[in-house]
RNA sequence: CGGGAUAUAGUUCAGCCCGGUUAGAAUGCCUGCUUUGGGAGCAGGAGGUCGUGAGUUCGAAUCUCGCUAUCCCGACCA
């Protein structure tokens, strides 16, 4: 094996440790554009699994697909300011539409001559060209609700990047919908919190706690911004999902108004919401660890490998007398498995790489198998192995791959519950937020209040829970900063 | 946008301080043989405008200046 290189150890530098690992289990790499990643088909494939997911969930709440604008009017963003201000820091502009040949020879220039009469804007969200297309739809009740969601890509000129966490442009789902009263436009984005929430913990394995963004966290246009956010395996928060209530907002900016039952004009109530590529960094700081990926096997493109362990064509021919059926059983049962009878890489190198790659269970078979009638299971979760009767394995690895996609699931809340702890002293935050973890504590409700946090220790209001946290009561008390009344704990955490 | 660093083979890097024929290594890649139950071994081979532009010099990967790009720290952001 010679110089193979290990990934660096979590424990040694733990971003160097995702860096390589997103490199190295062949996601995604850094592009010739500043900021901007290549998506691998490998890494593609379980983004498409996400999408197939979610969109399926979407349907279930009568959403339908649609597709909007890369370009926006830059006029459009000017329309309401509060969501302006938001993003205005990070967009990029398109100004001309030509390019022509440098007269002085050297390859091709902007044509100045073709400035644009109205700047573009690369969309950093769709709000504002939805709600100008809204406009023209709804004019009755009898419209309404629209709900609407895209798959797109969207451009957001970040300062400092990382794969998947923070990149230029993102893969995302944009959900836009129009209600008629207020109350079925927040009912809606609950809802729709409810799917991310349901998605991350039965697909993703990830333990989210849903809540509320405090004002400074809160989307801008927002009356209200409900997350779900996860612990990742640092001790830092991830918010990997959002869902806003937009009220009238839009509506107001873009004028759109429909006719009610009553013969009344009335402005359109909005909802909007979307989880990115961003989930993909949430799945690796979730499991992974020192070998490579971990992948539940809800997500995983393969769910199961199966390598024959041979030295001789003749020796690959017998075991494929048993391990073919095997194969052809396992896909009968729904299961994503992959044959591997590649002579190419010796067994101990496909052992390792499909380790690096995740790969829920992974079977292994050789000549000894062969004659004791029994086959190699290892799971990738709990790196352990066992070698059981070849006889009725199918029925064993459905299970197994359940109980692996439990053990994800609840090795990262036992994680998280290990690692949130309530603090009640401003003293006792500044010396704990330094251990990382989630801290609940109380908070007078003050963006003062938060923003003094923030300076002091880096730390944020992740979100104000709507629920108790596992072995914690929502109880109230006095904000530990100023002693004011505070209604609840909320989460306090260093985040991504 | 501030502060620091780097730029040499597909990749990771050595060489630079102290200028001198043909710029090295590891890994990866190709060919052949031998191998295959945890990242195989041996032999051979291909692969470089030394980021870019100027300057100093008989001579520059090496010294000087400009430019560009990347990385780290900060600011900004979710």
């Amino acid at each position: 094996m010679a110089n193979f290189q290990k990934l660096t150890p979590r424990s040694e530098d733990y971003s160097k440790w995702y860096n390589e690992l997103v490199v190295k289990a062949d996601l995604a790499e850094q592009s010739a554009v500043r900021g901007c990643m290549v998506i691998k088909p490998y890494g593609y494939a379980i983004w498409e699994t996400i999408q197939a997911e979610l969109d399926r969930r979407f349907k279930e709440k009568g959403v339908k697909n649609a597709y909007f604008p890369l370009l926006i009017p830059k006029s459009f963003l000017s329309r309401e300011a509060e969501h302006v201000e938001g993003f205005a820091k990070e967009c990029a502009v398109v100004t001309h539409h030509r390019l022509k040949n440098d007269p002085n020879g050297k390859g091709v220039i902007v044509d100045p001559d073709a400035r644009l009469e109205e700047e573009l804007i690369i969309r950093p969200t769709s709000e504002t060209i939805i709600w100008s297309t809204y406009k023209n739809w709804i004019s009755s009740y009898r419209d309404l609700p629209i709900l609407c969601n895209q798959w797109c890509n969207v451009m957001r000129w970040e300062m400092r990047t990382r794969l998947f966490l923070r990149t230029a442009e993102f893969l995302w789902q944009e959900g836009h919908t129009a209600h008629a009263t207020k109350e079925e436009a927040e009912d809606y984005a609950r809802q729709m919190l409810d799917v991310y929430a349901d998605f991350a913990e039965n697909v993703m394995a990830i333990p989210v706690i849903k809540g509320v963004k405090s004002p400074n966290e809160r989307f801008a246009g927002a009356l209200n911004t409900y997350c779900i956010e996860a612990m990742m395996q640092d001790g830092k928060a991830l918010q990997a999902g959002t869902s806003h209530f937009l009220g009238q907002n839009f509506a107001k900016s873009f004028d759109v108004q429909y006719l009610s039952k009553e013969n009344k004009y009335e402005y359109v109530w909005a909802t909007s919401w979307g989880v990115s590529t961003r989930l993909m960094g949430a799945l690796i700081m979730t499991h992974s660890d020192d070998n490579g990926l971990v992948l539940p096997p809800h997500l995983a493109p393969t769910q199961v490998v199966i390598v024959p362990i041979f030295k001789k064509q003749e020796d690959l021919d017998k075991l494929m007398t048993v391990v073919a059926p095997l194969f052809d059983k396992l896909k009968a049962r729904g299961i994503r498995v992959k044959l591997d009878t590649d002579d190419k890489s010796t067994p101990g190198f496909k052992f390792a790489d499909y380790e690096l790659k995740g790969v829920p269970v992974r079977l292994a078979m050789g000549g000894r198998d062969l004659e004791n009638g029994t086959i190699e299971v290892a799971r990738r979760d709990t790196l352990t192995k066992e070698t059981l009767p070849l006889a009725g394995i199918e029925e064993h690895i459905v299970n197994l791959l359940e109980e692996v996609q439990k053990n994800c699931y609840q090795k990262a809340l036992d994680y998280r519950i290990a690692n949130t702890r309530e603090v009640n002293s401003y003293d006792e935050f500044k010396e704990e937020i330094k251990k990382g973890g989630f801290l609940l504590c109380h908070w007078d409700g003050t963006p003062e209040t938060e923003e003094q946090i923030k300076n002091d220790t880096k730390a944020t209001i992740r979100c104000i829970p709507l629920e108790a946290l596992p072995g914690h009561k929502q109880e109230e008390g006095k904000c530990m900063v100023t002693g004011k009344p505070s209604a609840g704990r909320v989460v306090f955490a260093i985040a991504y």
